[in-house]
DNA sequence: CCGGTTTCCCAAAGCGCTTTGAACGAACTG
DNA sequence: CAGTTCGTTCAAAGCGCTTTGGGAAACCGG
């Protein structure tokens, strides 16, 4: 059944029956329900096809996935699209991924621009070296960005969470348990993320009077491996006057891996050693759930995936315009992994001072 | 650039341009070169949607995404979708991902069928109930089963591990290592895997003359907190001569929570307990990664994936005709998690019966 | 040298939709 | 009542591609 046929059998020009389809004003109301109903009766979809040829819109909204051997779609992209796409379907629009490896990323884009397969594309990850936004917009494709660029300064539309003020945060928090000697398992500082969240380490510590320069920091994938690899270096043969006692993890399942080298180095949480984590809110990893409480950075990665996929279609239709900055705030949520700094029993110096605590 | 300009530029026919460029064989070796070298030099990309409306072909492949705020899109199919993804950069087609709640599923079917945007679906997470096998044939869409209804008899393309020969395989192993009493903590048995899954393992217990209602079963969504919670129910104030000393867990993510029971009631694998746990080859969470390596049922979701997309395209191609049903073996790999079921000390007449072996 | 193939290319007809521009009563206005 | 406006409908022209159905040259064997 097209739009042909359905015409032809309600005896009206095709012309009518598209507009009353659409909404369009220039149509008798009764025509309309007339229309309608027969759309309806006969299971009439217009083809998406000839629509997108048509009017030149694809009603879809588009990724570029990364693959490879050495890229994993992680969980948290999970949760971000599960996100997006609750609210895609609101609008009625389709997610379009178009698989490519790093190094076939801007052909990808290149692709998508010239295929006019999608009306818009959002990019997530972003990279210190970000090319894509220039990209992108030298294609003239609509676009939104999950994070931000190191120099804002470029005026583009984005949506990030403050992951600078987080940890900035978290970290105040750890300082005024008098926690001293930390350590800061982050992410791949290539991306931008994990360097806002740096920065905002140090301005805390700076604050505080404390050099950077005695931060433990570690930057790795945030996987379950390299957390329990980091934890291990870091506290195994330390001299536990000389090891942190303030540990920063920039994601669940680094945690995962941290607790487990604690555990097994019997490390007791918050006694030995505090943690403040980020969290991105999965629904198959919670905080509540490890034998100590975590205390997090909270911010629900799947809520930016909706957020995200309203902007973009805003931003396509032409109802959002301009390079607008949104930034979340991220709540500092205290649970049982912190607690006061332990006292170094056996310093002198620092021993009497606590003393006089 | 167009098909039309470029032809124009060439003085071409669209037609001669449009052959050269599909690699019909009706136009000369120096006029396609002539052409390939033009459409190269400008940068021309044929119009996805004018060709789609041209040939009635999608180029992208479905997938109906489940949202909702009960279903949570979980890791196991970021892995499988990104296995996907790494086939259909290969064969140069888009996903196509339409997100939909439960109960307007079907509904999303026939609109993908009734407007033709894609060439062909994959049906993943089969329930025991499934609807949607007969739904997408009489709508015409060719698809692909992930898994597989419970009566075989339809005859379909699917492709599926062999979850009840794993389970079964698993069962034995823990039997031959004297367990007696065994738990399961499975998935949703709303979905067909599970329930093949729960057939392995009794089909292994009456092999071996134990009555399946010795096994104590648990069915529910496969995350750390169903894991810790089940784990907990079982164990924590179970007199130990009448608890389980073998158990079968669906999953990594299950098994994260069980051993946080076990850790937390001071439970040792293997000595108390042996656990075997299917292991879908997460990268981010390894079974190598725990404290106590775990023995895992082993298949990869990602080889699946890829797999089926390359099926799913040969489908649509009318390469592979036919309801090809391909199972998959499944690897049992033994690591530390498993050991010989402890001897009951206390007991009487039991411990007699260990003495003499 | 001529009828019949081959080889290479073209004009034009769709694919199913949206949208422009015009037509035609009916309803207003002065 | 002529002139204008409004409301409703339609025919036809695209959107950019593929594909059908030729047709003109070049090639072939007899």
């Amino acid at each position: 059944m097209n739009l042909k046929q359905l015409a032809e059998l309600l005896q009206l020009s095709q012309t009518t029956v598209s507009r009353a389809l659409n909404g369009y004003p220039e149509v008798a109301e009764p025509t309309r329900d007339r229309v309608l109903e027969a759309a309806q009766r006969h299971g009439y979809k217009p083809n998406s096809n000839a629509r997108k040829l048509a009017t030149g819109r694809a009603g879809s909204i588009g990724y570029v996935l990364p693959v490879g051997r050495n890229v994993d779609l992680d969980p948290h992209f999970v949760e971000f699209l599960s996100g997006l796409g609750e609210h895609a379907l609101m609008r009625e629009v389709d997610l379009s991924l178009t698989p490519a490896p790093r190094e076939r990323e801007s052909e990808a884009y290149r692709r998508i621009a010239a295929s006019r397969s999608v009306d818009g594309v959002y990019l997530s990850s972003m990279r210190n070296d970000e090319q894509r936004i220039g990209l992108v917009r030298s294609l003239g494709i609509p676009f939104l960005a999950h994070g931000r660029a190191l120099k804002p300064a470029e005026g583009y539309a984005f949506l990030d969470i403050d992951n600078e003020g987080a940890f900035h945060d978290a970290t105040r928090l750890l300082l005024q348990l008098g926690h001293r000697r930390l350590a800061f398992i982050n992410g791949d500082t290539d991306f931008t993320f994990a360097v806002h969240r740096l920065n905002g380490v140090i301005r805390a510590m700076t604050a505080h009077g404390l050099p950077f320069e005695s931060l433990r920091h570690h930057s790795a994938a945030m996987n379950e491996e390299n957390g329990y690899r980091l934890a291990m270096e870091l506290f195994r043969d330390a001299d536990p006057l000389a090891r942190p006692t303030g540990v920063l993890s920039a994601s669940m399942f680094s945690t995962l891996g941290i607790v487990r080298a604690f555990n097994q180095l019997g490390l007791r949480m918050p006694q030995d050693v505090s943690i403040i984590t980020h969290d991105d809110v999965f629904p198959f990893l919670k905080p509540e759930s490890f034998s100590v409480q975590l205390s997090t950075t909270r911010s629900s990665i799947r809520a930016a995936g909706a957020r995200i996929c309203e902007r973009l279609v805003n931003i396509i239709s032409g109802a959002e315009s301009g390079p607008v900055a949104e930034i979340w705030p991220v709540e500092l949520i205290v649970r049982a992994s912190t607690g006061p700094a332990p006292a170094d029993r056996k310093a002198g110096r620092r021993g009497t001072q606590e003393a006089a605590e």
